[in-house]
Order: structure tokens, then C-alpha cells, then sequence
DNA sequence: TTATCACATGTTATCGGTAACAACATTTCA
DNA sequence: TGAAATGTTGTTACCGATAACATGTGATAA
């Protein structure tokens, strides 16, 4: 492996020089800038960021921080996960995945977290020393990256109006957290704006629950009925109870979830979803909290993603397939 | 954050000692490495990764290349990075995630490699530099871990006798790499065995198109007919199909996949599987890797996980829930 | 012409560790 | 008793980079 001072026997200048031509490029002659740069190509330079992590007296790791108890089999986090490694590894960073326990273990230059509920603020979040960046929208003004989760329930619940459903139930997740109200907000708004009543049900995360509790919903009642659910996972329990009861879905029931990742293409019929784009988003997350460190810990704002509307066979016959 | 040097200052001995307290603590005197050990507690200290690294000549990376074209969203990787990432970051080695394209970029320690088909060992596999491991079985000689997948088709196929099935077919991926032909080989061996007739046919590993194999060989014939699956993704396909065609299961239809990774859980009925501990496996993985590193890259020999088998609504009504 | 300044480049010290060797004390054994 | 072996601790140099400062050059202005 080729080093600093290598380079510099090469082109014939000190170590000093050719730092700078990778650190401050202009604060150094085009002649010279040339000739290092030459000689970084011919001998395959590659720097050691051990000895730049040294010097700088940074850790080069950045802590994934996850506060809610997760199952390790979700894709949705393991898209997160994997969309952050990605970008990490670009900058030459190292990412470390913490819990609520192991969250003090080892140093870091900075975090991401996810996963909070109402009380980790005072406890958590607050008492941090070091630049973070939430992965998830939250209303104490820590910067953030979320989906816009409004518009998310606000899209689908347009398209099943415009599909000519009148009775449209929206079934979330017991939670009280922003995601989750913004999800249930833009469902109650889009119902009024039509002028239809809004029915709102809420309930464990989980498809069997979901079921269940579609089971009783869809019964009698209403010939035609449609569910916006808060996630895929609660969708693809309304869509097996919608089957169970013999309902021709999508025309006597249509479902729409949140999310698509991984469970709405394995659910059968397909599920009409919201997309949130997580690998992007895992990836944006990294290089706003490098960006954020780079800038001292100053704050950076927010960003939020245009959510996408992907239609499939559980709202529509033969959806446009892309 | 504490430094050597703090730790010596306070213990009054030299940088070298504090050194030698932690590396080998053998060639310091009981009495001086008490003192030591106190300090270090007292300041609550914490090396300096990246500073060992450097004296060390390590990048204290691990890459881990998947050669596969794969699929982001797929559990099965995710699970096998997370465990992978979990154990290395307790040794303090950093995960990098590459690909045959991305893979020569950085430095590392050495590597995890999965995903592999027959051409890539004299182009890639030959011709690395750096201690590694294979995820996944292979009979070049190299290093391996793997679930034992002859004895996985070998159980679920016995299982299915067990249930009285006299037509039992396998199902499997369209590849001639030693995984695939040791599930072939599992099940082979136990029909022979029980006298009874195989019947093989290899697709594409994707639910659709398992599904649609699975339509020409589930209809008239035989009343009751059982598949063995060599994935939960072509066990999925074969599900619907069985639905689809009105049979009941797991009376009619029986069956059985492979991997015991999320998909089995999702699919309604759940689907008795092959179950392999992919995260404990990855920890092993990296574990091994690590030993193989730290004795000089000396060959540390295979592991192989015992697969276990478990029962669901595809085989039998109502299982024993564990 | 010469003091001053800006700019380009080199020198030195340092980050936090460890290996190799030196120095000293203590045993061991002829 | 004293030379050699053994064990314990300290000194020095170094890993590969960068910051801070020092030096040297030519241009500019008084």
C-alpha cells in the first residue's frame, strides 16, 4: 500500500504537499498539483483513514440508534439499515447498530435514530452530546428525515374515493406518536373535504390483529367497502379477512397499506401502497448527518419525502404494472 | 476521553506498561496492574480503535461480498448483514457492504463471500489476498459455513411420508451449485430409501413462476400430492396454486419450503420449513473470520449448522405453536 | 532600492497506540 | 562468588496522516 510519503519520494515534494493536494487543492500550484496527482494514480494511492481518524480525533463511526423493540426480520429496517451502510461506506464510515442498552458502548462522531416514542425525549434524545439526525418526523424541532405521511394517507384515500368507494375505514396503529397521527390527520381531512363520515380503528401492528378485527368490519353491513390501513402489515390482514369472508377484492373490498417494502408484493392479491422509498431515505439520513458534523453540529433542517402512490391488484383489476 | 498516557500518568508508571496491562497482561506484575486496571477504571477508559489500527497495519474492515445479483429487500441478506455487522462491531471491525463491481474499492482485513456460482472461483475467489470466508457450502476446499442442506430436504421429506404421501415432488432453483444439488440429494436418497419414485423439476427462483409450474402438476392426477420446496419463495408459489385450484391443505396439498426466513411466516397458511439461523450463522461467520485473521490466515476449517425443522399449516392442521 | 506582503512549500510536532530494544533487579547454578 | 539467565519496567522510534509554524520566493508599494 502506497502512503503520503511515498507519493512524495515520487514526485519529488514533501508529505506536506501532497496532503494538500488532497485536503487543499488550491492552496497549491497547478505544476505541483499535477505531478502529485500523477503520482497518486501511478502508485494506486489509497489513504489510510485510521491515521486521518487519528490525527482528526474522530472515531469515523456513526451509531445506528434503534429505540423501538424491533424484530430483526423486518425488512422495513433492514432496508434502513442497508440504505445507511451503503452511503456510510462511501465516506468511509463505519456504522454501528446500538439499542436502547447498548446505546453508551464505544465512541461515535454521531447518530441516527429511530424508532422514538413520546417518552424517549426527556430521557434519550434530549441528553445527547453529539450531532444526530432522526429518521422518523418528530415535533420537539430535532432535525429530521421522514415521508411526507399526510399526503401518504391523503393519496390513498383520494384513490379509493375516486374508485367510487363510500364507505372508506381507516385502520391504524395504537400508537400516539407524529407518524401515526399525520397518517390518521390526512385520512380525516380527505373524508371531509368529500363530505364523508370518517371511521377510525386502532390496533396492534400486526396482520392477525388486523384481521380480526377486518373480520368484524367487514361483515354485512355495506356491499362495498374500503380500508386505508396505516401499514402493509395491517393490510395484508384486512386483505385475507376480505378473502376469508368470500369478498371479491377489489370490488366489494379494496385495501390500500403504507410502506412498500417487501410486504406488499408478497401479499396475494397485491397491495396498493404508499411507497416510502427507505433506502434513499437511509442513504439522504447519512449524508445530512455527515454534512451536519462536518458543519460543527449546527442545525440542518428537515427533509421530507414526496410519498408515491403504487397501484396494485387490491384497489384495481389490472393496475397499469411499472 | 481518557488516553494511555492519562492512565499512566495516574498509575505513575510508563505509557509501555498501561500498554502491556492490556496486551499482555502476563509480563506485568500483579501489584502494577492493579494500579493499572484502577486508573483505567477510574478514567473510565476507552482505546483508541483507530490509533491500533495504525500501529498495527489493520483497516479493521471487513468486506462482505455478495456476488449474487441480489435483491436488497430480501430478508435472507438482511438477516446474514445484521448478524454479520452485529458481531463484528463487538470486535470493533467495521462492516463494508460490496459487490463483484464495488469490490476492489478500499482496503479491508478480509472477507465474507456469498452468493457464489460456479465461474466466479477462478476469476474472484482464486485470487484473493486477504484471509476469507464463504457463506454457503462449496467443494473447492475453501473455508465454509452453511446449514446442512441435504439433511434439510432429508427431514422435510420424511416428514411428508410420515403424513402418508405417496406423491411427493421436489421443486427446485435452476442452478447447479452444490447448495441446490445437496437439497436435490436430500430428498432423492429419501424417496429411494422409502421406495418411493422421485419426480424433479428446477425453475426460477420466484413465486409466480413456481406457482404456475405447480398448476400443471397439482391438477386431476393425484388426490393428494406433496411438494417439497427448496425456498419459501417457490413454497409461496406453490401455496397459491394449491388455493387456487380449491385443494385443501395440507390434506390434498402438503408443503414445504426452505430458508425460514420471514416469507414462511407471511404466507397463509404458514408454511412448514427448513429453518436456517441466518443472524446466528452470520455471527459465526464473522466470528470465524476474525480467528482465521488473528492466526495469520490459516485455513480454520467448515461449520455446518444443523437444520431444523419447522412445522406449520401447510403439513398439518394444527402444529404444535412454539 | 528596499521594506512589506502574499503565496507556495517545507519542517516539526503530534494524534494514541505498539514493537523492539535497553536497563536494571533478581534468580539460578557452576 | 560471580556469570548467565530470567523477569520487570522504561525509552525510543514509528505507524500515516495533518495543523501550526517557518522559510523562501517574487510582486507590490513607498
Amino acid at each position: 500500500m502506497a502512503t503520503l510519503s511515498d507519493i512524495a519520494k515520487k514526485a519529488a515534494v514533501s508529505k506536506m504537499t501532497v496532503s494538500r493536494v488532497i485536503n487543499h487543492p488550491e492552496k497549491v500550484s497547478a505544476e505541483l498539483r499535477k505531478l502529485v496527482l500523477t503520482a497518486m494514480r501511478e502508485l494506486n494511492y489509497v489513504p489510510n483513514y485510521a491515521a486521518r481518524a487519528l490525527v482528526k480525533n474522530r472515531t469515523q463511526v456513526i451509531k445506528l440508534l434503534i429505540l423501538e423493540e424491533m424484530d430483526t426480520t423486518e425488512p422495513y429496517y433492514m432496508n434502513l439499515l442497508s440504505g445507511i451502510a451503503i452511503e456510510l461506506d462511501k465516506h468511509h464510515y463505519a456504522l454501528q447498530l446500538v439499542t436502547r442498552n447498548s446505546r453508551a458502548i464505544g465512541n461515535c462522531d454521531g447518530l441516527i435514530i429511530t424508532g422514538m416514542r413520546a417518552g424517549d425525549y426527556d430521557e434519550i434524545i434530549d441528553q445527547m452530546d453529539r450531532p444526530f439526525i432522526l429518521f422518523g418526523q418528530n415535533d420537539r424541532g430535532y432535525d429530521y428525515v421522514d415521508v411526507d405521511n399526510e399526503e401518504g394517507t391523503e393519496l390513498t384515500t383520494k384513490h379509493l374515493i375516486h374508485l367510487g368507494f363510500k364507505r372508506i375505514l381507516f385502520f391504524g396503529i395504537d400508537l400516539k406518536e407524529p407518524f401515526m397521527l399525520a397518517r390518521a390527520a390526512g385520512y380525516k381531512k380527505t373524508m371531509s373535504a368529500s363530505g364523508l363520515g370518517p371511521e377510525l380503528f386502532f390496533m396492534k401492528n400486526s396482520s392477525h390483529v388486523a384481521q380480526e378485527e377486518a373480520a368484524k368490519q367487514l361483515t354485512g353491513r355495506c356491499p362495498k367497502t374500503a380500508v386505508v390501513c396505516a401499514s402493509d402489515r395491517i393490510a395484508i390482514g384486512v386483505v385475507r379477512a376480505g378473502l376469508a369472508l368470500g369478498l371479491h377484492i377489489p370490488d366489494e373490498a379494496a385495501i390500500t397499506g403504507f410502506d412498500g417494502v417487501f410486504l406488499d408484493r408478497i401479499s396475494c392479491p397485491k397491495i396498493t401502497t404508499i411507497r416510502q422509498p427507505i433506502i434513499e431515505m437511509g442513504k439522504v439520513c447519512a449524508r445530512r448527518l455527515l454534512q451536519k458534523i462536518h458543519q460543527g453540529g449546527d442545525k440542518i433542517g428537515n427533509l421530507t419525502f414526496e410519498p408515491e402512490l403504487i397501484i396494485r391488484e387490491s384497489t384495481i383489476k389490472k393496475p397499469n404494472l411499472h
